[in-house]
DNA sequence: GCTTGTTATATAACCTGTTATATATCGATC
DNA sequence: GATCGATATATAACAGGTTATATAACAAGC
């Protein structure tokens, strides 16, 4: 049924949710073949509340829902199709004439009787044959999780694993950012060569026109902090250029978040056939920013810093990234 | 979230399906909600085909059903709801104008990248520490139950499983069958005695329409092997009686899954308060028999022996069930 | 070159879950 | 005892999965 090598299986515990739901489909389709094959005028969907009612007894809706842990029109309907099948009956309460309690009919509990003894303990011990070898207790494990989430919700441990990074797109309004980001680590180094201020005049046209690309890393609210290049070069190379984090954002890893994203994009310009090489400029004084880029992956290149390293005076460092 | 205890967990690996469900429901929803809270403008459903998108480049609808195992109306109509959002395009592949080729369009590669940076290692890293501590790789499981599937479905298991008993309870068409196999035990190792002649002359009198219930065990292509009554007796005390198994039948353990389903009856009888205690009466010489009544909790009473005994002559023995 | 089976995608109808909201009744308070 | 918030159930609309079937285009054989 599956084709090939499963995007969910890859995608980790993200796609955890759409892959229960697949597994979840396939075993209730399964029940329903087996209970339709006996003969039994049930959907998949019913059991629960059939199984509610024969081992707590007559139930009102409420308590239904608390004991299945559905949703109260979840019961609702599902208690409509079984009163059409005959299998349960309603009543209201003496006391409390909003209450309504459903209780099984004869025929209900000789159906529930039958299947109890007939299919349930098979189908109980077919799923049992899936888990086993699998190294564990399948069932407690699913138990565990349904208790973990009872204690904090899949959102909230989200929100506080989450980091307060985000990425932006170019767009017109920022190409202030991009100058003034640019010029403080410039100058704050070395100072303003005739390349940059090109550049900083003009991203759209240096840069975005000519296919390149330029992104910014914002950090909560300090608003924009950083930004990055991907400039075309001679041919299908690309330079990755103009990097920089202001100081008042250190420390937040902007610069390595920022980095992976523009790596990224570089990737998937690369997949397309549009980015052939990428190589970077930089000096021996930046020290930390070279050791970022070669813990992403970047190597020194001899040869690139021949060719384009006169671009900047302060150029006396060249790498290229392998795609 | 679940009050008190729960239902789905009590029935094991019989409601799996359901309880996966509901699992994979809550982390949906959960993904939606901080998907929402980031501001993207998606759908839980639609990432794993992004995600495919993203990590296998364009892709036609045949080969996205194939990598997510999905249905493929399930994938066309994703595709449809993302072309809306403007994150996908399509177009007709040149060669074969019936596929149609879904790629990124550049607004969906940067919500992807944004994504891919800003929320999901934090979602992955929140479903991580749900099944942390759970007592091993719930991934794993999942995928060894996922391959376990593709060898041999449920259903192929569950009729594995299955054994050919079936369980009937009475209908006026039966009383032919209750009456032969009454007779043919107790010609066998007795003699039929009056009571016993007025219980198969007139079951629906005797049993039915006082309170009582039949039940018959069908063994596949044998047909209705056995049967076994509760008969009312003396205010809200009931007699289990005329238990019998065609001796066709024997080595197919019908007795003990007729003798469980009764006894289900009685119980379910004895909730709605209409059966207070049961009682049975039989020979020293029914060993076989005994012992079943034994190893299903009937306890040799005495008390019952002098009361009732007198009944059949050929009663020496009394047991009594604890409910 | 027409027919006929196969393949790729689209559409329809249904199932079972959800959330949001309506309705009816209860219970408590003024 | 009228009102008003809370509670029990019903209804409506939607989500995302399914199966079954329709439509269009390709491919192969006569």
């Amino acid at each position: 049924m599956l084709g090939g090598d499963d995007i969910l299986q890859g995608l980790g515990y993200l796609a955890l949710g759409s892959r229960l739901k697949r597994l979840a489909e396939r075993l209730q389709a399964d029940a329903a073949k087996a209970h339709a094959r006996m003969g039994y005028p049930m959907k998949p969907a019913q059991f629960p509340l059939l199984a509610a009612l024969d081992t707590r007894g007559p139930l009102t809706v409420s308590e239904a829902v608390d004991a299945l842990g559905v949703s109260q029109p979840a019961v609702t309907r599902t208690l409509g199709s079984l009163i059409a099948l005959d299998l349960v009956e309603t009543e209201r309460d003496a006391n409390d004439s909003r209450v309504k309690r459903i209780r099984l009919t004869h025929e209900g509990e000789m159906l529930l009787l039958r299947m109890k003894l007939e299919l349930w303990p098979a189908i109980d011990q077919a799923a049992g044959s899936l888990t086993a070898g699998a190294g564990g207790d399948f069932l407690a494990m699913v138990g565990h999780i349904e208790a973990a989430l009872e204690t904090q919700s899949l959102e909230q441990r989200t929100i506080e694993a989450q980091s307060d990074l985000r990425i932006v797109p170019f767009e017109k309004s920022l190409a202030p950012a991009f100058a003034e980001i640019t010029r403080a680590w410039v100058e704050d180094m070395f100072t303003l060569e005739p390349e940059d201020e090109a550049i900083i005049e003009d991203p759209t046209g240096r840069i975005i026109d000519r296919g390149g690309e330029i992104l910014f890393v914002e950090a909560g609210d300090l608003g924009v902090v950083g930004t990055c290049a991907l400039m075309p070069s001679e041919g299908k190379a690309f330079e990755l250029t103009k990097m920089g984090v202001l100081a008042r954002a250190r420390g937040k890893k902007a610069g390595a978040f920022l980095l992976e994203a523009v790596l990224e994009r570089a990737r998937s310009l690369h997949a397309k056939g549009a980015l052939e090489s990428l190589f970077l400029l930089t000096n021996a004084r930046c020290e930390a920013a070279i050791h970022l880029y070669e813990k992403y992956g970047f190597v020194h290149d001899a040869a690139v810093l021949e060719r384009s390293g006169a671009r900047y005076s302060r150029c006396d460092v060249a790498m290229s990234y392998p795609l």
